[in-house]
RNA sequence: GGCCCGUUCGUCUACCGGUUAGGACACCAGAUUUUCAUUCUGGUAAUAGGGGUUCGAUUCCCCUACGGGCUACCA
C-alpha cells in the first residue's frame, strides 16, 4: 500500500486527440497529482496499419496546450521506458509463449482471410470455446502437426484460452463491482501474426513492467476488461493489478452515440483539442484552441462533463481541480456535449482572468489579425475595457480593434437619418471644448459634453450615439466616455473631425 | 442477436429513505446600460413505466421500456 500511485494515458497516434480523450487525460492527471503520483504517457503504436505520422507530436501538443504535463513519456523519459510500445515489441513475445506453455493461450494458424470467410457464412460467429475447436489452432489440431506448422514457419496468432463458466469480477472506481461470465468472451489474439501484442496483452504487460496502480479509460473497454483480468491473474497476480475505472462516453449533443469528428463538422463546432491536419486527406479539423478557447475554459468545462464537487460551483481552476477531483464522484453515465455551455465556460473566464493574463493571446490574436500592438500597457487597458463582452477570444479583434486604428468603415446609416445642421454645429462646437479641456478623463469628458448638449437644447441620447459611431465605427462597444477617455483627446478629436467632414 | 453499462428539467447536474426535488446552460419576461454585450431580478421546465421492500421511496431490489458500448490479427 505504501507503493507510489502511478497512471497512465496510453493513446494510439492515429489522428487527433478529441473531447473524450482530453478528459481521460485530465482525470489521469488530476488524480496522479493529488494522490503525489506519476502521470505517464504511453504510446500505443502497436497497429502499424493505422499509425499516423505526427500523431504522437500532436498529442504532446495538446498536453501541453492543457497544462496537463506528463512525468514520463516517450519525450520526457523515464525510468520504465521505452514508451512507445513499438519499441517494446521484443518485450510481449515471452509473455505470450508463457500462457501458451501454461495452457492459457494457443497458437492460431487461421489466415486472416480463413476468418472473413467464416464470418460471412454466420455472421454470430465468435472464436470462443464453442468455435475453436473447429479450427486451425493447437488445439484442435494434433501435438504433432502443430509442430509441423511452427516449423515450417507458417505464420500464426497466439490467442487467450478463455476458461468456461468462470465468473470473472472486479471492482470498478466509479461503477463499482462488475460482472461477467467467462464463457461469453472470445478467445482475443494476443499477440498478432507480425509479432507485435495487441491491446489486449500489451495493456496488460506494460501496466506490469511500469508499475501501474491505477488505470483509467473509456467505458468502450469495459467489455474487453475480463480478459484483461485473466492475463493479469496468469501472468502476474491479481494482487498486482491497478485498479480501474472505466469513464463515461462523452456522447453527440442530439442524437445518439459516441461524439465523433463528423459531428463537429456537421454541427459547427470543434471536437478535437487543437487543429489537426490529417496528413493523408491534407483535411482540417477545427480544434478548440484555434477557435478561441482559453485552455483554463477548455479543461474546467471537460472537467464537468462527468464530475462534480457536490456543490454549485462550476468555475474550477486546475489547481482546485487537483485538490478537489475524486473518481468516486465521476458519473456512470455518459454525457451529452453541449457547445453552448462550453462557451460560456471560456466567457466565465475571460471575465475570470486578468487583462495581464490575457494580454499575450489577445496580443497575438490583434497581430494576426494586423492590427499592430505598440504598447503592451496601453493593450492591457483595452482589454480590461472590452473582455467582458467577448465569449471566444477572436470576439476580441472585433470589440478592440478600434483603439488601435481608426475604423475602416463607418455605420453611417445610423446617423445620417436624424443629421442636421444643428447637430453638425454642436459637434464642431464640441471639438473645441474638448480641445481645451484640461484633464482628459471619462467622468470629465461626460460631464463636459451633457452640458453641452443641454446648452445647445439637445438631449444627449440624441448626440451620444453619434459620438459613438465616430469613435468606434458602429453601434457597439463600452461606455463611450471610458473610450474616449483611452483613445486620448487626439485621436478623439481626429476621429470626430473626419466623421463631421463624411457627413 | 449475445454480453456489459446506464436512465432526475431540452442539456450538464445536486440529493447518498423524509426537500415546496436545488443549481447551471439554453429559452422567455422585466430592470440597468440613451449602443451592443455584460450584469441583475423573475419565470417555464425533470425523478422512463410497472411491481416490490419500508411508516415513508428520486434514493434499495426485480421486471419492462428506452439509450449507450462491445462483439477485428483496431485501439
Amino acid at each position: 500500500m505504501s507503493e507510489k500511485i502511478r497512471v497512465r494515458f496510453a493513446p494510439s497516434p492515429t489522428g487527433g486527440l478529441h473531447l473524450g480523450g482530453v478528459r481521460t487525460v485530465l482525470y489521469n492527471y488530476l488524480f496522479a497529482r493529488q494522490q503525489g503520483g506519476d502521470f505517464i504517457l504511453r504510446i500505443e503504436d502497436t497497429d502499424q496499419g493505422r499509425f499516423v505520422a505526427g500523431a504522437e507530436q500532436y498529442i504532446l501538443d495538446c498536453l501541453e496546450w492543457c497544462g496537463l504535463v506528463p512525468d514520463e513519456s516517450p519525450v520526457h523519459g523515464g525510468a520504465y521506458g521505452p514508451y512507445r510500445q513499438s519499441e517494446r515489441k521484443a518485450i510481449y513475445q515471452p509473455y505470450a509463449d508463457q500462457l501458451v506453455k501454461e495452457g492459457h493461450a494457443y497458437y492460431a494458424f487461421d489466415t486472416p482471410s480463413e476468418l472473413e470467410i467464416k464470418r460471412a457464412d454466420s455472421p454470430n460467429f465468435q472464436y470462443s470455446q464453442a468455435t475453436r475447436g473447429d479450427m486451425k489452432n493447437s488445439i484442435a489440431l494434433a501435438p504433432d502437426r502443430v509442430k509441423q506448422l511452427l516449423e515450417e514457419g507458417v505464420p500464426y496468432v497466439i490467442r487467450i484460452k478463455m476458461p468456461v463458466g468462470e465468473e470473472i469480477a472486479f471492482t470498478d472506481m466509479i461503477r463499482g463491482a462488475v460482472k461477467f461470465d467467462s464463457s461469453q468472451s472470445d478467445d482475443k489474439v494476443l499477440l498478432k501474426a507480425d509479432g507485435m501484442p495487441t491491446y489486449h496483452l500489451a495493456v496488460v504487460v506494460d501496466d506490469y513492467l511500469m508499475k501501474i496502480t491505477h488505470a483509467f479509460r473509456g467505458e468502450e473497454w469495459l467489455p474487453s476488461a475480463p480478459v484483461h483480468i485473466l492475463v493479469w491473474k496468469y501472468l502476474f497476480g491479481l494482487d498486482k493489478m491497478p485498479q480501474w475505472a472505466h469513464l463515461p462516453l462523452i456522447l453527440k449533443p442530439e442524437g445518439n452515440g459516441k461524439l465523433s469528428k463528423r459531428d463537429g463538422d456537421r454541427l459547427g463546432f470543434p471536437v478535437f483539442a487543437m487543429n489537426w491536419i490529417d496528413p493523408t486527406t491534407k483535411e482540417l479539423a477545427k480544434g478548440f484552441r484555434e477557435r478561441g478557447f482559453l485552455p483554463e475554459a477548455f479543461i474546467n468545462m471537460l472537467a464537468m462533463l462527468g464530475w462534480n464537487d457536490g456543490t454549485a460551483q462550476e468555475i474550477f481552476s486546475l489547481q482546485e481541480l487537483v485538490t478537489k477531483f475524486s473518481m468516486e464522484r465521476v458519473h456512470r453515465s455518459g454525457a451529452k456535449f453541449d457547445y453552448e455551455k462550453a462557451q460560456w465556460f471560456n466567457h466565465e473566464w475571460i471575465k475570470k482572468l486578468n487583462p495581464v493574463q490575457l494580454e499575450p493571446a489577445v496580443k497575438q490574436l490583434l497581430e494576426n489579425g494586423g492590427i499592430n500592438i505598440t504598447s503592451d500597457a496601453y493593450a492591457t487597458r483595452v482589454i480590461e475595457l472590452v473582455k467582458d463582452r467577448c465569449t471566444l477570444l477572436p470576439d476580441f479583434l472585433e470589440q478592440s480593434a478600434y483603439f488601435f486604428e481608426a475604423p475602416k468603415q463607418y455605420d453611417l446609416d445610423a446617423i445620417r437619418p436624424k443629421w442636421n445642421d444643428q447637430k453638425q454645429l454642436f459637434f464642431a462646437e464640441a471639438v473645441l471644448q474638448f480641445e481645451l479641456m484640461p484633464q482628459w478623463v471619462a467622468a470629465d469628458l461626460e460631464k463636459e459634453f451633457k452640458e453641452m448638449a443641454a446648452a445647445s437644447q439637445l438631449k444627449s441620447g440624441e448626440v451620444l450615439m453619434p459620438l459613438r459611431v465616430m469613435l468606434v465605427g458602429g453601434k457597439f462597444g463600452p461606455s463611450v466616455f471610458d473610450i474616449a477617455a483611452l483613445l486620448g483627446k487626439e485621436e478623439t478629436i481626429k476621429r470626430i473631425k473626419f466623421v463631421l467632414q463624411l457627413l
